[in-house]
DNA sequence: TCACTTGCCTAGCAACGCTAGGATAGATTC
DNA sequence: GAATCTATCCTAGCGTTGCTAGGCAAGTGA
């Protein structure tokens, strides 16, 4: 049985390659440049074999979205424990978030853009989508105010940041206000 | 001379077609069905014909666009100024601006989210845009709060209602709780 | 009447996502 | 050890995309 558990690791470590791979191709060039011809030709492998493991281009995309969800959750959870108080915190998040959005563009546009086939905000969404919101109501919810469902108030909360983070990387906001933006929102929307 | 001026004519009157079809169809079937040959067999001429007068799909989602911010201008400006309070004229630009994104979904898409090869806040930005961000900075400066600039302000404002349309759009956000969202910003985020 | 310009269409290019069907290499059986 | 069977992967190709070259025909001016 050793061959065919062989032979399911290496299957498992192409897996990985090809989410990569397209997440690297996607970072350098952009979503568009990421084709299946050229993400086969850069996996050493034809076209058909990406088939094999996801049932198309918007399942690779898909594959990447949840990667990016996972380390999104873990910077913001980093970010905001190492602030003592609660504006630090939500001030923490917030740089955290746009950070990640800044330095991973293609990763957050497959998270938050395109259509990568994934649900959000149900009960089958998938647990790296669910556990990214987690991070950001855990540290959101001491601030929404009283009487202010803390659901509701994350999710206008992260709203905010979103369009701040698209707008500016679409060169729709000019660059040099950015910290003063944050501190507005972090100030005013907050109940610090 | 009137035959030329009659040509000129017909040809300004198909330029329009072209973005209205462009627009129509988008907003039908979105904008992954407005491809050229499609636009071209609605409008009765052949592919070429569209060359003749964009220099490609991306300036004729340009072209929406530009449309669509004057209507997005022309939207804001009506809803606010039926209303009597600070605090009214905001949660009027609010619902206005939302509700301009919910029933255009396409053209707030070649607004906002596609790639229309417009520039946006800068000298050379087409007018139209210009005024659609003036319209939301008429309202929004006098709620901006002491020693805060209208500007960055504005834009801040704006980035939520942004993050508010798409993600609800594309399905990110709950619709249960868009009111309550909504009203979370006016009263957080403006000073009234 | 003839030349010329203008405007439009047919046909085609390279690249896209995706798939059918055949070849080959490895495992299994006798 | 030879034969068969299965799983894996590749070649080739389909229909569609944005865009363009080249030719035809209608209308303008000499």
């Amino acid at each position: 049985m050793s061959v065919k558990e062989r032979k399911e690791r290496e299957r498992a470590e192409r897996e990985r390659l090809i989410v990569r791979t397209a997440r690297e191709l996607a970072e350098q060039q952009g979503w568009d440049a990421v084709t299946t011809r050229r993400l086969a030709e850069r996996i050493e492998y034809s076209q058909p074999v990406l088939y094999s493991h996801f049932r198309g281009k918007r399942e690779i995309i898909g594959a990447v979205a949840l990667e990016g969800a996972t380390e999104l959750a873990v910077g913001v959870r980093a970010a905001t424990s190492g602030a003592n108080s609660r504006r630090e915190r939500v001030a923490a998040l917030a740089r955290a978030y746009l950070d990640f959005a800044e330095h991973n563009p293609a990763v957050y546009d497959a998270l938050f853009q395109l259509d990568g086939g994934l649900s959000y905000a149900q009960e089958d969404t998938p647990e790296p989508l669910k556990d990214a919101f987690a991070a950001l109501l855990e540290t959101l919810a001491e601030v929404a105010g009283d009487g202010v469902d803390p659901g509701p108030f994350t999710e206008t909360f992260w709203a905010a940041l979103h369009g701040l983070a698209t707008l500016t990387r679409a060169g729709r906001l000019p660059p040099e206000y950015a910290e003063h933006r944050v501190e507005l929102l972090v100030d005013r929307l907050a109940m610090v």
